[in-house]
RNA sequence: GUACCCUUAGCUCAGCUGGAUAGAGUGUCUGACUACGAAUCAGAAGGUCGGGGGUUCGAAUCCCUCAGGGUACGCCA
């Protein structure tokens, strides 16, 4: 395809030998309205080095570019170089691009032979999978596509809380309460009932607490009873999740949790007494930080059992052995911001030059209308019944509308689901919302089911219009300002993609979608599409083809279906 | 108490590494279905970018400060 930046980078560099190649392209920006331009070249910065006025140096310079393939027309405005992309040059490239690569545009090899661990989700074992965990599952799988997409060698983890005391209150609680049966039955469930029944208790009765380190301690020296109900209930509580997976289309390459790494600490510890970072304070064992600003990280408990910096410490040195990674990604919530770059620190102070490369990609809050969620309380919303809640709206709005729709069930679980995980990606990660019914089940305006609904729209064109990819296109018959501006949209759409990786903002793509969907809607409302004369028709057909694809691709990365009816 | 984050239209949010007249959606009001799919489109109204200083040719964007909200701060994860 194309790159109209780097032409401007030639041309500016044909006349001005001042400035490096990498400056001029990071100085090339958009003009706030296309009337003015594709790309703008501010003078400023020259205004020194030519000792002149920047829009002095505008007008000379827009003189000696007259001439040039790429670009219809030059000008000057202010201080300003504008460009005129030459539109029949853009469409053309954008489409051949399109047609060539298909579900593939947008995609590069950018991230070849690197290695990026993706750690998301990473529920807790026996508590249920409530709202509070759609961020991390959500964004995390999003960014996981969109490496893959870019041709990162990719490893998605799902880090599960499956360790630690809670693990023997647990097993402590079934011994006192517990029925299997009833377990079985209803698992997620009947073991919160436990948690949260021994939680009051324990406040009652502080030997409670006693014997849930007693078990927990059990577990840690392999007895037998303590490890076959660990593992029981690891396995009966990943069968729950693996459900809202299953409805969120998401898998990972390995479970391998807290549990995983809990022989790999002590090695740690050893290694933290060699390079002389571990203190004694109040019984306990810790890092030293507050030369760099942060409260001492804790390492090592009264009793000698370790924490969960020590932990992620230890499955950051294995992660690196095993998998060599080029970036260690953690999709984590923002509160634990302090406990990152904590641990990060530690890392780095024990000699690890890749300390650098673990990032913590937070995300803010989520919260109820009357307050935090708190799984202890038993004040949750489930994950799952948020989806099925949305999945049953969009039933039964496709039994009103679309009511000969062929596997309603299938569509509505992809609309309905589609349009949760879409809210949830519609924003900057860092922002804190409070969940809302009314937003989770609204349909119109800038949300999933728009967009999808565009895609079907295009799609019903494609047929309608017997649409043959083989068919020879003139695009100069293209030359509306919508279909230049839905044209932009799609020739932007590669960088997009790139920008959300850089920033790990899945959000980029999102409004770049949005931005589509309403730009071809337009389009569609003003222009009509399935003409009788043919060149116009396949034209306008190839035009909607690319939008088609663009969306598809869009809401995949997001990991959103795009059905073809609904 | 200390550190970090957030504050843009009634509401929910965009605004790219500072750049040309601050944009959407929603809500309110008005208009378009015997129409290629109305989960759509067109239009109107709606903003001292939390307050105050500073840096700069230029600040919603960077720095300082104040206010409001949030999160985190040694034996949970």
């Amino acid at each position: 395809m194309l790159n109209f930046r780097n032409k401007i980078v030639e041309l500016i560099k044909g006349e001005v030998d001042s400035l490096s190649r990498e400056e001029i392209e990071e100085s090339i920006e958009t003009p706030p309205s296309y009337d003015m331009g594709d790309y703008a070249f501010p003078a400023f910065k020259l205004s020194k080095v030519f000792k002149k006025a920047p829009n002095i140096i505008a007008e000379e310079l827009v003189s000696k570019f007259d001439e040039n393939p790429y670009f219809e027309k030059v000008e000057s405005a202010g201080p300003y170089v504008n460009f005129f992309i030459n539109k029949s040059k853009l469409i053309e490239t954008v489409m051949e691009e399109i047609k060539e690569k298909g579900n593939k545009y947008g995609s590069s090899d950018i991230g070849e032979g690197k290695k990026v661990i993706m750690e998301y989700s990473s529920p807790n074992i026996a508590k249920p999978f409530h709202i509070g965990h759609i961020r991390t599952t959500v964004i995390g799988n999003a960014l996981h596509k969109i490496y893959k997409f870019l041709g990162f060698d990719t490893v998605a983890i799902n880090h599960l809380g499956d360790y630690g005391t809670q693990f023997g209150m647990l097993i402590a609680a079934y011994k006192k309460w517990g029925d299997r049966e009833v377990i079985e039955n209803d698992p997620i469930n009947e073991l919160l009932k436990l948690y949260i029944k021994f939680n009051e208790e324990a406040e009652k009765n502080e030997a409670l607490k006693d014997e849930a380190r007693y078990w927990f301690r059990e577990l840690e020296e392999k007895n037998e009873e303590a490890l076959e109900l660990w593992k029981w209930i690891r396995k009966i509580s990943l069968k729950e999740f693996n459900k809202v997976y299953d409805m969120l289309n998401i898998e990972f390459d390995t479970y391998a949790g807290e549990s995983f790494y809990s022989d790999k600490m002590p090695k740690v510890i050893k290694e933290l007494e060699d390079k002389n970072l571990l203190k004694e304070s109040e019984g306990a064992h810790l890092v030293d930080l507050e030369e760099y600003g942060m409260p001492p990280a804790l390492i090592k408990k009264k009793d000698g059992s370790s924490l969960y910096t020590t932990r992620d410490i230890a499955a950051a040195i294995y992660r690196k052995d095993y998998y060599d990674f080029y970036k260690n990604i953690y999709v984590v919530a923002s509160q634990q911001n302090l406990h990152f770059k904590q641990w990060i620190k530690v890392v780095e102070l024990m000699g690890y030059e890749w300390a650098k490369d673990c990032i913590h990609v937070p995300f803010g809050m989520v919260s109820l209308e009357d307050g935090t969620l708190s799984t202890r309380r038993g004040k949750v919303i489930f994950l799952e019944d948020v989806l099925n809640k949305a999945v049953e709206s969009t039933f039964k709005i496709i039994e009103e509308r679309n009511p000969d729709l062929d596997n309603k069930e299938e569509v509505a679980k992809q609309v309905g689901v589609g349009a949760v995980v879409f809210q949830e990606l519609f924003n900057q990660r860092i922002k804190d919302y409070v969940f809302s019914w009314d937003r989770t089940l609204s349909f119109e305006g800038e949300t999933g089911p728009y967009v999808q609904y565009t895609h079907a729209r295009a799609n019903s064109l494609l047929e309608k219009g017997k649409f043959n990819i083989e068919d020879n296109v003139d695009y100069t018959l293209l030359d509306s300002d919508i279909e230049i501006d839905i044209s932009r949209l799609l020739y932007n759409f590669p960088q997009v993609i790139v920008d959300a990786m850089k920033k790990n903002e899945p959000y980029f793509i999102t409004r770049q979608i949005v931005e589509i969907a309403k730009m071809f809607n337009k389009f569609y409302n003003s222009s009509p599409i399935l003409i009788e004369d043919e060149e116009l028709r396949k034209s306008r057909l190839m035009l909607t083809y690319g939008v088609k694809e663009v969306i598809k691709t869009g809401l995949g990365l997001l990991g959103i279906e795009a059905p073809n009816r609904m």
